[in-house]
DNA sequence: GTCTATATCCGGATAGAC
DNA sequence: GTCTATCCGGATATAGAC
């Protein structure tokens, strides 16, 4: 009845399955939400009994400290990958990790599902919620500012506003993919990057600056 | 041990305590989803047994379409009530919904909380969620598009687009302000606005047009 | 590391008295 | 309309064998 892949031997190391119960656990938090899912379903993804689970994670609350931590791991390695490129390309990149999510059963964002959850969670999960979205809107914000600066991005305000707009907008779109499909996220980012262009030269003069 | 102030009598009308039920559970999707309000949680607040509320709703199902249905009724009766105002006033009131509703212990939209529960939810719950919330978009996009032809409003493409990326931006505000507190999704619904205004007069150039 | 077995609690739902 | 009593399933968690 083993449904996985790589079923439970006696000598699977401990990593092995703490690493897979994470990975599993990071996609049942964002299809089904933290408090929805269940030491069950992990067991059953697993292919091993749900009492396995608490010896690597005693309580569901440890696992998701440790479940949103490697979404914040996983990002920040994203961001070192993207270093070298442009705002706008980087942010093409950016919006393009929540399509991915849509389109991928319909996940939502981490951060969005835990906050739907946010006041039935302790407050150890909550830390590291408040750790993962900081850790966006951070990015968020010097990608816009340097977009700002570099001319790409025009918005009104300081960039740290904008970045929460834009984070919070990602997050209401994955969501309502789950409604609507995705192609209406699709739309959405579409959107959210047309009001970041910025206005065309002030008026077609033709007045060319040389220099 | 009744904490409400209406404790429930043997004359109690069944349409009272069917509209607290509702209200009630308006307030408990909006602060813990549907999934995790049951109805020990509903009885308590209301000081009767939980299987009493199973003789106004017979399943957690048909009161999960009545409350969705209610929301979906108030807004009709606020829209109602905002038809006079112009678009900018009514855009601002609108915001104002959300900003009561992050004050008011932290609560979402309720859009957004179904939204989460999505994946867990029977199709007739699904059904009123996308009702509410073509509602909203309906609304948001008729203001938008007023507010672009008095000039108040300035946007690129078409006003359903803008209406959905307001919407969702609106929906991930309140999510955020459970994390972050209300005085960050006031800034972000600020900032929102401040996407569109529309640009000063092309330049101050001293031309004055008479008419 | 993983198993079986069990403890404890809480969820929605039903039957039938009042 | 609301009650008590009960059923059944599923949740987290623990104990102890292997």
């Amino acid at each position: 009845m083993n449904a996985s892949s790589t079923p439970s031997t006696p000598g699977a190391r401990a990593s092995d399955t703490r690493a897979r119960l994470i990975g599993t656990a990071q996609a049942l938090l964002q299809t089904h939400g933290f408090a929805a899912f269940s030491y069950q379903h992990l067991a059953d993804e697993l292919g091993i009994r749900k009492a396995s689970i608490h010896y690597h994670f005693a309580s569901k609350d440890d696992l998701g400290v440790a479940v949103l931590a490697a979404f914040r791991a996983s990002f920040d390695e994203w961001v070192r990958l993207h270093l070298g490129q442009d705002p706008h390309a980087r942010m093409l990149a950016y919006l393009r990790i929540y399509t991915r999510f849509a389109r991928d059963h319909g996940k939502a964002c981490p951060v969005a599902m835990v906050s739907s959850d946010f006041f039935d969670l302790p407050e150890t999960v909550r830390e590291q919620a408040r750790l993962l979205a900081q850790a966006h809107l951070l990015w968020l914000a010097a990608t816009l500012e340097e977009g700002r600066q570099a001319g790409v991005f025009a918005f009104p305000g300081e960039a740290r506003r904008q970045a929460e707009v834009i984070g919070c907008a990602a997050q209401g779109a994955v969501l309502s993919a789950r409604m609507w499909g995705d192609q209406r996220m699709d739309d959405i980012l579409r959107q959210l990057l047309a009001q970041l262009a910025p206005p065309p030269p002030a008026r077609p003069v033709n007045i060319q600056i040389m220099d």
